[in-house]
This record gives structure tokens, sequence and C-alpha cells, in this order.
DNA sequence: ACATTGTATAAGCATACACTTATATGTGCA
DNA sequence: TGCACATATAAGTGTATGCTTATACAATGT
């Protein structure tokens, strides 16, 4: 139970912060774009809480990283955590979401953290 | 939100099975060879009762099959779930649990299954 | 300094989870 | 038929989860 318990583990908590379909679309969302909260928002269609409190998870348990940037904060695939190469096989299994990003774009609302 | 929708929510009801260390061990474990509930109680040390309610929970989420052989239930991975793509490359980035297997088979204790 | 906008945190609540102990079911054998 | 073994299920319990509403914090612009 040396090495190889801590890896189950580590993968475990990594696999248990995948195994939402909140933060699964986040984690798609951010994995190539880093992502304003904003965002996420209005394409998850959830309340600015849940998503921040989703978000903190995936912070504490190292997937993401955030960066501020004036009022908004944008979130990007955390690439030195050590679980990535699992994260990348499982998203790549996903349903691309740069669409959504690119719709989102597109809708013309008042978003106004990309300018 | 048609398809897409639908995969991401496959697949984060996989992830989650998996993302539990019980658990996760227990799919490495009947992910090459079927193994009977029995060394898998054995080799996790955990209770009896406790396994099952996870092989159940593996069971209902369609990751492994159960055979019944005598008085013994063998488990194995369910090759035919739609996740079994991810299922695989997750489980390749974890230790072989063969070992345990073998150390078990070598302890000499009282497992009548496998005869 | 103050109001506005964007995000995070706090508190509360209903539900899900993982374990325990106790019991039921199922199979083989005397 | 009755006993022993292997596994499953039931019931109970403490904790974790994901949401909601309310509020705090942070940065900007006036």
């Amino acid at each position: 139970m040396g090495n190889e318990t801590f890896h189950i583990d580590q993968a475990a908590q990594t696999l248990k912060l995948l195994g939402d379909p909140t933060r699964l679309t986040i984690m798609a969302l951010v994995q190539h774009t880093e992502c304003c909260v904003c965002e996420i928002v209005e394409i998850l269609q959830m309340s600015q809480p849940s998503v921040s409190q989703h978000l903190k998870k995936l912070r504490d348990g190292g997937l993401v990283k955030e960066r501020r940037g004036g009022r908004w904060v944008f979130y990007s695939l955390n690439t030195s955590h050590e679980t990535v190469p699992i994260i990348h096989q499982v998203l790549a299994h996903l349903p691309d979401q740069k669409e959504k990003l690119k719709a989102l774009e597109d809708s013309g609302l008042p978003l106004q953290c990309r300018r």
C-alpha cells in the first residue's frame, strides 16, 4: 500500500470532481480556452453562486487555475496537475464545447469581459 | 442541448462511479481478470456488505457484469458499456493490480473460489 | 467617497453517500 | 431436510453534496 494507493486516491479524487455534469462541462469549456465566470454562468444557465462553488472545488482540487483580469476572473485548465493525462483523455471523449462559446459570443449578450 | 448533453451526463455518471477509491480499485482489479467477491473483500480489507454495495453500484451503472459460479459470484468489466473507452483509458493510468491478486493467491488463504 | 458590476463566501436545507450491524437469499453438501 | 458458506439486501447513522438566498469582498468609474 505504498505508492500505488496514493495514485489510486489521487486519481479517484480527480474523477470524483469530474463526476458531476456541471463540473465536467466546465472542464470541457476551459480545457483549451480561458473562460470568464460570467461566460460559464451564461452557458450553463445556472446561478452564479452555484457555478462559483463548483469552480472553488475544481480550484481546491488543483484542476483549474484562476487569473484575475480587472473585475473578471478567468479560469483555465491547470496543466501542472498530476492527473492531467487522465483529465485530457477523459475530455477528449466529450463533445467539443467551443461551439457553445462561439454561440455565446455571437448571441450579442452584453458580456463585457472580452473587451 | 441534444446529443451532447446526453454524452456529458453519461460520462459524468461513469466518472462519478470511478471517483471513489474503493470502486476505482475494484475496476482496476476486474479490468482484465474476472474476480470473485471474496477475493475483492480480502484484497480491499473491507467488510463484505460494503464491498457488495459498491459492486451493486457498479452493476447498476453498467460498468461491471456478474457471473454466478456455484456459491461464488465473479465480476468482470462490462465491455459493452457505452463509456468503456473512457474507462479503459482511465484504468490505463493506474497501477496494475495483478500483483495483489497474485499475492493473494500465494498467501495460502483458504479461498475456495478458484478450484 | 460612493455606486456599480463581477465574483466569492456564508448559512440553511434536502438529498445522496459510505459505512455499520443485522438479516435475507442462494447454493452445495451431509 | 438441515447446516454451512458466499453474497445480497435492509435499516440506521453520520457526513458530504449541491442547491438556494443573502451577504461580503474586490475592482472600476464617476
